[in-house]
DNA sequence: AGCACGTATGCGCAAATGTGCAACTGTGCT
DNA sequence: AGCACAGTTGCACATTTGCGCATACGTGCT
């Protein structure tokens, strides 16, 4: 029985781990810890272990440019992990509006398209006023 | 969010389950709960309790024929539980290769397409000596 | 070198989950 | 009516899983 999948089906299958996957699938940009912690509004533990968890399913990839470490969609190879990905991806909408609307609101904050603030910082309060 | 989708990947994501799924997924067939017993050779009370949580994220159906009680499944609507169902269904066959012969051992002892012998019986063994 | 900050991780606890058992329901047969 | 059998379900227990906390690691800056 393939491994990856099934860690794939039980890292999707928790809400906070299938909304930070769903983000990024929607975003489909790299995307710093520390925003997604401001987009999802999560502490930054669960934040990385949840992305941790959805890395070791074969989900993402990572990679660290100077002190950000971001994650982005991993391509699937097999069609099952292809399909289960597609799942995840038809979701409806309408049940991800405030994540989409935080995460515009997150990325504009960007510099050269590269993230320069930490978490819950002062201009993030600001924008979601 | 969909609660059933996510009860759909929760059920999916145990091993036993997943087996069962795609069980009742390529024989395309209704299949009595003592069938499955056989097939899969696991006791009564783990397979009734893993189709009725499969039943609940609305994958599968079920009803009632005489003392059996048939599962089979269900025709989904939503695109997101579709490719959720075909993901499964792209699994590879070779994982499911026992799982896939006694299914038709199993399936050639009934009569007029219906269950008649009971899980663990002498007939069962006979077939899978 | 020292400090601040972004990120990762081991520990402990509470909640959820899988499994075995035993009791119960419902159906067919005599 | 009574019995045998297919299937379901509540209970107890072991294992797993999510979370908060504290701490450690690594990088950039002064």
């Amino acid at each position: 029985m393939d491994e990856k999948y099934i860690d794939a089906l039980k890292a999707l299958s928790e809400p906070n781990r299938l909304r930070l996957f769903w983000l990024l699938l929607h975003v489909d940009k790299r995307m710093a810890v520390a925003e997604a912690m401001d987009v999802i509004g999560d502490t930054q533990y669960n934040i990385s272990r949840n992305l941790k968890m959805l890395y070791r399913a074969g989900l993402l990839e990572h990679h660290k440019k100077g002190k950000w470490v971001y994650y982005s969609l991993k391509a699937q190879c097999a069609p099952h992990c292809k399909a289960l990905v597609d799942s995840v991806r038809h979701l409806p909408k309408e049940d991800f509006q405030q994540v989409m609307e935080h995460c515009i609101l997150r990325l504009s904050l960007r510099e050269n398209g590269e993230c320069v603030l930490g978490a819950d910082s002062a201009q993030w309060h600001e924008k979601i006023r």
